[in-house]
DNA sequence: AAACTATAATTAAATAAGCGCATATAGAGG
DNA sequence: CCTCTATATGCGCTTATTTAATTATAGTTT
């Protein structure tokens, strides 16, 4: 009961919600969450955890980057009817048609890039 | 995705799953609910509306009762998914087979035929 | 090895969830 | 109309979640 709970609670969250859509089309590293969810590095990795924490999630550590995936084929069978649940629902979402779209753009360029506001502190 | 974000919410706590539980075996008042589940009048009836709200029951009032279901042929897909998710996630779990168990016995006798300690002091 | 970088962890502060108690509501029955 | 009963709700308290800021870690590069 506590993994369906725990299941549940990983899910009861927008940004949390957004991540698996992007991890639902491809393999992404915590920089590239940052960028299409406009989000902070903190954020990125703490709910990136979370997700990993609850199953749903694989990492893959190459160097500095860590690449966070959804290995559909290996979910336990109750994550990955949730899993179906949420793809669902997300399908004809705005917002998260919107970051697939991003998603094609985004870029491994590192957290400092994603931050227009800091990128402008730097030139000016 | 508020939606989707309400639903995953209602479906992360122990007792809301355990309810769940039990109104995917049939309809039940807040007082069997009660009885089953070994909770407060106000943690059932909360806990009811909660999973209402989502969208996952019906409420039928009856007199002084209030009767609570699950129509799964009315369900909006994404929650009929989210369901399906739960119903197998709790099929061999130890406290739901219990509490279904229960369920059979359980009577609507009324909200403080279900408190075992104010039946005792009753008796006293 | 020293400087740099992507990510993780820790901390502190704000917000929200869950529950019991007491009270409100609304229907039933005398 | 008054009382009794099943359920709902407002309030206050406790605990849990979320996040930004800072610091830590570990790999890379020069």
């Amino acid at each position: 009961m506590r993994d369906l709970v725990k299941a549940a609670k990983s899910l009861s969250d927008e940004t949390r919600l957004r991540i698996l859509n992007l991890l639902l089309v491809r393999e992404c590293c915590v920089c590239e969450v940052m960028q299409v969810l406009n989000v902070s590095q903190t954020r990125a990795s703490r709910n990136l955890n979370l997700l990993y924490d609850a199953g749903f999630l694989k990492v893959r550590g190459e160097g500095l980057w860590a690449y966070y995936s959804i290995d559909k084929s290996s979910l336990p069978n109750h994550l990955s009817l949730f899993l179906n649940a949420v793809e669902f629902g997300l399908a004809d979402n705005k917002l998260a048609s919107l970051d697939r779209e991003r998603l094609k753009e985004a870029q491994r360029l590192g957290p400092q890039c994603a931050n227009p506001l800091a990128a402008e502190q730097i030139s000016t």
